[in-house]
DNA sequence: CTAATAGTGTCTATGAGACAGTATATA
DNA sequence: TATATACTGTCTCATAGACACTATTAG
């Protein structure tokens, strides 16, 4: 191998280095307010935050103490940061197999007061009973869930708001123009679930007509029925279940109506 | 400031931190052959890559030598790594202005044999007579454009290849459903011109039709005429002028037709 | 029965896409 | 004149979206 005889002359601290590299993560959820019995649910985007302790786990004083922030940690030599994610997110949530995805990097010099630290910035999807099931078992840190209004009136720590604005951003397209709808419904879901967590991030009306919506949703090339299979726990009488198939969808902008 | 407390206590060299960070970026540009005089040109996509030397600045073996790579280096303490992108990119092709937009970050542990090192890459879009002009300034580096399918038959540096792919479908996806396609056409271009740039990414027939296209140009509510503007550059009948106007575009896969 | 959600019948307007034709320039 | 690209007139078919209606169940 001809890269060892150059990684002879290689001195790996010739270049200033990061003091970190930190995975940060946006962990989004859908609560359903249950209206009543049989009808459809009230959907509501939230974030989940923690507030940072006053007092670090060496009992010292703590950076941005009592600021909320974005759940996260230092990544390790041995993972990608998409890994450090994953395993921090079942440390906090104990939740595994949730939808996770890179949206950005934040790496403004002087972002964070300890030295030059990165963040690798995710946002995970996960389904509201595995949040509140977490928040029941650790009664130590602080952990809310915020409505995207509500964001608007906290202190955050670090350059949190301007990951969380990103985070948001890249969330509602992704809802609308691909089809991670699904990572906030179950397997089979009725077409009023699905427009209800459209209806979280549009006014579209395309979307929030029921009745077109409740036909729209049989062309879609990426949706099918479950043959045979209803539910009634949206309604009274029994309504059909979709669920999504593996296509994956690109729809120019420069087709078709607007 | 209560972080002045808490920085007393904070040891920089707790964690083991990256051995570097970089910035790495897929220079894609739009080679027009001109057929003839007044003729709308072909375009083919292509990528900007650089073939690694024998021997380094020091003149030591380089790593990954003789391998083609995309151009990059490394962060400095004092910028971002878009900054440092758009910083590299002008001493290398000496273009202020491009369009840069991040797309990933590679962290894989073992992507580079001389340590932890966390590339930040970015996809930038240069229109091509910036390009040619460079190629002549500095002889020494081998730098050379790549159609997409020429790419597939070369040696890429360290994990490239994986970059390259992702930058590729990012870029297609982005021509597709933003308007990017502006960055690599003059401020005010004719339909042909457009059409032909989308037509490197796509053949989707509602693209493709010339006449549909020339009609739907004017119904975009991105895109704007420019009134009393015409060119003869395409051909010899004086052609219709547009520009983009600054409205963004999110257009969901579940309305409108398939 | 009422009330509530799911779903369909049907109409209208709009637009996609095809085809053929017209417009405007060069040589 | 021929030729090449730009553009429009017009037809057909599909469908978005609106409105009114029907279907099914719980209580």
């Amino acid at each position: 191998m001809t890269n060892k005889d150059a990684l002879k002359h290689y001195d790996v601290n010739q270049y200033r280095t990061p003091d970190g590299y930190t995975s940060d993560i946006a962990v989004f959820t859908i609560t359903s307010e249950k209206t009543g019995v049989y009808k459809p649910p009230e959907m509501t985007l939230k974030l989940m935050l923690i507030k940072r302790s006053v007092k670090d786990a060496e009992d010292n004083p703590n950076i941005e103490a009592e600021k909320w922030a974005l759940p996260g940690g230092f990544v390790e030599t041995s993972e990608t940061a998409f890994e450090a994610a994953r395993r921090e997110l079942e440390e906090e949530t104990s939740v595994k197999d949730v939808h996770l995805k890179h949206f950005g990097v934040y790496d403004r010099p002087g972002r964070d007061p300890r030295g030059w630290i990165i963040s690798n910035a995710h946002y995970a999807i996960v389904p509201e009973h595995d949040l509140t099931a977490r928040k029941a078992n650790d009664d130590a840190a602080e952990v809310k869930l915020f409505s995207l209004d509500e964001l608007k009136t906290i202190a955050l720590a670090f350059d949190h708001d301007t990951i969380i604005i990103d985070a948001i951003k890249m969330i509602t397209s992704d809802l609308l123009q691909t089809t991670v709808a699904k990572a906030f419904l179950p397997k089979a879901f009725t077409y009023s679930e699905l427009q209800a967590v459209l209806l979280t991030v549009t006014n579209d009306p395309a979307i929030a007509s029921h009745q077109s919506f409740a036909r729209k949703i049989k062309t879609l090339p990426f949706i099918q029925e479950v043959k045979g299979q209803t539910t009634s726990r949206t309604s009274k009488k029994p309504t059909q279940l979709y669920q999504f198939n593996d296509m994956e969808v690109v729809k120019p902008i420069y087709t078709a109506r607007y």
